[in-house]
This record gives structure tokens, sequence and C-alpha cells, in this order.
DNA sequence: CGAAAAAATGCACACGCGGTCATTAACTTA
DNA sequence: TAAGTTAATGACCGCGTGTGCATTTTTTCG
């Protein structure tokens, strides 16, 4: 009763043809008579014939899979990510071979190699980072690999990330403006490259304009770990300004800062975000950030993807200041 | 320079042994002495060599692939069962073809089709109802099918959701007790079964008590929607309660009658919403509300993916009151 | 040491498909 | 109608595996 898929070969006895008949009659292009095309179909249609892709991609060489990997997957951020990037794959007739990497970093490497074993045709990375070894057995076997929000010192890997120096920039700029003389820079304590390079931006051009600033980085990047950032460092009356170098943290920061230690957001603390996930714009924060274009960051990684050769390696995403209320 | 991967054959050429020798070693269970297993080993690690999981399967029929499909996989309420259900099935060993339904609705039966080309041993929908032909396709070629929070009127598909009308009870009751007199439902224009069957329990349960309900349904599952219904209903000053069969429509909701309509939550309106989002812990919000448990959700899918004959096609998830502050 | 049992090994086939090639059928043109 | 051209067709091979089977090698034990 649980009988198998139905095989080409079977389609063409039913049709009373041959089997290179009914490949070619899936085959765009193939050179197919009226008569027996329609016969190939019916019996197909008859029988409930699905080509088997895996045995297709088995002699051409294409799997058409895409390796996605990445940690963390029921953030918002990461969650948007992956909306896009798995609408804009099918929509290229690209299948995502999803991978969650739920311990982050170090358990990454074998998952890359599990794709390799389903022969996927490219690898895009959401988050952590792969090993050198790993990014050399790509490149061996052809394997085009993409990377988030991942800057490696190599000229051989796509890599895709927004422009979080600048973003920093302007966080800074916008706290200066609000005249803030003491900020907090709160990051998680994961400590990925994105965030390191947005937080110590930030501080680099604090220092330079003369303003104080006092680091925060422990927990996970989560809510939690920024209301926890709020308790820990808002006995601080002094402090008057901060970076959340992700919008999840800022939400976290912010209530701990309203709700807990009886801040008034904006008029006696500024806090600007990074990312603009949808919830930063929820009526209950507006919360001003540093907006990272979903659109524009995924449309960088599927051309990065189709493109034969891709003419740059590395490629910034603009980021712009989303202007709102938590600055004053 | 971009040579293709390495196979078994050229393994078995540079150890000097049969291919047969190379398959064995990497078989559990092979019959294969010390010395030529070192010797493949040694050879495949030189090479690069990784199984091909697709040739594999074409023979042994099992592509260990199981199909996802969902749409609006940004939201927080399927995010987190995606993140959950990759992260169940990775330790399996399956591997999660991720096809995102971007369209909602109408097109998910091409995507399970495409499912099929590549012979998927099961298919999970997170969100949609496939067309009763497809889920016979299903039957016909032996591939499980599971459907989260739908529930159709079959015996040969697997069904996993959450006790919707127990959990609308539960907020009716709840509403009881806080003495509303007039309560909002609020739904999408989406009309999934499970808002369905939410929102009429819980109008069931409120005309038996002689309450009055004013449903409203409009937009998207989303928190705009949510918002939009906050303005359009709260000019109604007797409106004292209201039932949300989403939370993220109830944080919508109550950010419009807080912050834009003058409602205090929870003295002048109950709010109780459905799903225990994330968000709904959010200091800012602390949402009553019915909570699902994605852990169970999730691993009654993934044992019914795993069984080998599940007992029970209709899997109930049991559901509770989440206790915060906005009901009174 | 020799026979029996066990382990290891290589060969060949099957899995389902696409593509090449030679062969045949259909069509075109003088 | 005959010759020439084009379209259609089927047989066969290769893609990279796992596995049954027969054969050879190793081990065990009396």
């Amino acid at each position: 009763m649980v009988r198998g898929f139905v095989t080409a070969e079977e389609v063409a006895k039913k049709a009373g043809v041959s089997r290179s008949a009914v490949s070619r009659t899936f085959t765009p292009g193939g050179s197919v008579s009226k008569a027996v095309r329609r016969k190939v179909i019916k019996a197909a249609q008859d029988l409930g014939y699905r080509v088997n892709r895996l045995a297709q991609g088995l002699n051409n060489d294409r799997s058409n899979l895409i390796g996605v990997v990445g940690a963390n997957l029921g953030s918002p951020f990461i969650s948007k990510q992956l909306d896009l990037l798995s609408i804009g794959l099918l929509r290229r007739g690209l299948q995502c071979l999803l991978l969650n990497a739920a311990d982050a970093r170090k358990d990454i490497a074998p998952l890359i190699e599990l794709l390799f074993e389903f022969r996927a045709q490219a690898i895009v990375v959401l988050s952590g980072e792969p090993p050198a070894s790993i990014i050399d057995e790509c490149m061996a076997n052809g394997v085009r690999l993409i990377l988030i929000n991942q800057k490696l010192d190599r000229t051989d890997t796509n890599m895709v990330l927004s422009d979080d120096s600048h973003g920093a920039d302007l966080a800074a700029m916008r706290l200066i403006e609000a005249k803030c003389r003491k900020v907090a820079v709160i990051s998680s304590g994961s400590q990925t490259p994105a965030q390191v390079r947005r937080a110590t931006a930030f501080s680099q051009r604090m220092a330079l304009e003369d303003v104080e600033v006092v680091p925060w980085s422990d927990g996970t990047t989560s809510y939690e770990s920024g209301y926890q950032a709020g308790r820990d460092l808002l006995g601080d009356k002094a402090i008057d300004g901060a970076f959340c170098v992700t919008d999840l943290l800022a939400l976290g920061f912010m209530d701990a800062a309203r709700l807990e230690m009886g801040r008034r957001v904006p008029e006696d603390l500024s806090i600007v975000g990074f990312d603009d996930i949808p919830q930063a714009g929820w009526k209950s924060y507006q919360l001003t950030t540093v907006g990272q274009s979903f659109e524009a960051l995924t449309e960088k990684v599927l051309t990065a993807l189709a493109s034969d050769e891709p003419e740059t390696r590395l490629q910034i995403v603009p980021v712009s200041l989303v202007e709102r209320i938590t600055a004053r």
C-alpha cells in the first residue's frame, strides 16, 4: 500500500514509449512529438510521477541546494533575515537547506561539512565564523561561501555586511548632538565581530569628542541582557546616554531605565540602538536606531549567490539613522 | 582549479583498495580490517573526501530530508517554532529543507510538490492548509505529513495543535473574573483555522455568560493590525475587555489603548492574548496571555516524525494561562 | 599442523535520471 | 517521385553510492 515513488521507467511502460521519451518530455527543449508528449504527460499524471531531483542532480552535478547556517533563529533580527532570504532563494529556483547552529560558535564546522555531503552549491552563514580550514575546503570544492556581517581578511570569500563603523559613528554623533556627557555602550558577552566593530567604532568616536564611555558586555544578545545592563549601570546618575549595539539590547535597557530605574527617556537618558528590528518601531518604544536595510542585505546575498563570478567579494550595505524619539 | 568533489573511486585508487572497501569504511558496521580502514581514512582525509548523500539516498531511498513549509517566518511565533524545530531535526540526524510560502495560502501546493521531487521523507507544515489532493499524494507516496495548528477531518494525517478552544475558554473566564461587561475579540483578516477556533470558542463562552462581544478582524496577523483594532474599537467607552487571538495583535491593541486612546490597562481595560511570545513578557507589556508550550509542540512534531507508526494522529498540546498584569 | 569457522575483500548490480549517438520516421523541395 | 533535410526515438553509458555474493585471507581450535 505504501509503495515508493513512481519512476520514469514505469511512466514509460504505461505510456508505451521509451524512458528517454519521458525524460525528454520533462526536460525543457527536449525533442518530443506532440503525440508522445501527450501520452507521457497523461501517464505521468495518472501515476503521480515526480522527477527525482536527487537523481537528477547526481549526474549533472547540480543539487540546487543552498546551505543556510545560523544560530538564534528565533531572534527578530535573524528571523527577518531568514524570511527574506528563503523567499528570495525560492524565487530563483534554489532550495534552502537550513541548519541551526544551536550552540552558535563551535559547532558550525561540522554543519558545513554536512552541507558538503549534500553537495550544496553554496553556503550562506547568517551568524558565526567558520574556521579557515572549512573556508579552504569550500574553495577547493567550488562551493561558494557567503558570510553575513562577518569580516574576514581573505579575498576568496564573499562577505556581505552592513556598515557597522559608519553606523556606530552616526549613533555617536546623535548622542553628542543630544549633549550627552557620559554614555554607556552595551553589547552582549558573545562578542560577535559585528558587535565588536560597532562598540569600538563608537568608543573611538566618543574618545575623540571627549565624552566618557562606560562599556558593558555580558550575557546573550537578548532583551534580558539589555535589561540587566540597565540595572547594573543606571545606578550611576551621571550616565545620560547609551548606545546598544543591538535593538534587542536597547529595548531591554530602555525598559530597565524607565520602569525600574526611574529614568525618563529621552529627557534624562538618550538611547540609540542598531538594526531597526520591527519591535523598535512599536509605539511603546519608538527607538531611535541605526537601520540596516534587510532587503538590501538580502539582495546582495542573492546576487552574490547567482552571479557566475562576483565582481566584489566584500559588499558593504549602507546604514542610516532612523530618527524616532529616544534620543533628545 | 575548481575541481568538483572527490569521489569514493578516487579515494580507493589512492589507498590502493577497492571502492567497496571505501564504502564499507564509512558505513557503520561495515566489515573492514584495521589496516585497510586506516589507509582509507588517511586517503580520504588527504583528498578531502565527503560521502555524497544524494547518491547515498538514491539507492537506499532515504533522503533524510524533512520538508518544512511555512509563511511569515519573521514573526515571533513562527520563528520561535522554526528555531526549535530545526534544532530538533538536526539532533535526530535529519535535514531541514525550508520552503517559505511567502503568499501564505495559495502557493503552498506547488511547494509541497517540489518537496516530492526532492523525495522528502516527511513534510511539516507550519502554517497554511494544503489541499486534499496533495494530502492524498503524500499518503500514496508514503510521505508523512504533519500539520501544525491545523485541524482537518481526516484520520491519515498527523496534526499537532494546541488546545485552542480550551485556551479561549481560559481567556474568557479570566475576563469574566475581571468583571468585563463588553469585550472585543480581535483577530486578523487571514482567518486561519486556529484563529477562528479561538475566536468562536471565546465568543460562545461569553454568550453563555451573557457578556456582550464585539468582533473585529482585518489585516494581517501583526502588531499593526492590533493597533488598528484599538483605534477602531476603543472609541466605544463601554468596551472594558479584549481577547486578542494572537499576542502580536494584543501588543498592538494594548499600545493603541494606552498611548493613543487614553485607556489604562488593566484598570479601564483588561487584555488577554494568545501564544506567549517572548515580547509578551517584556516589561513594557507584561501581557496576560494563554501560553502554548513551544517545546511541547515541537516535541510532539518530532516524535510524530520519528516513530514508525504514530499511535495517535491528532495530538493536542495543553495550554495554560500565563498570568501577568494586563487583566484586572 | 590441519581443518573448520570467521573475517575481509573485490566484483557486479541497482538506484533514477540526463545526455550522446546512431537509427528511423516525417517532412520539404526540386 | 526521389533525394535531401529535419525531427523524433530508443539503446546505452555515466553519475556516486550501498550491498549481496562468491572468493580469498585470516583466525580459531582441536
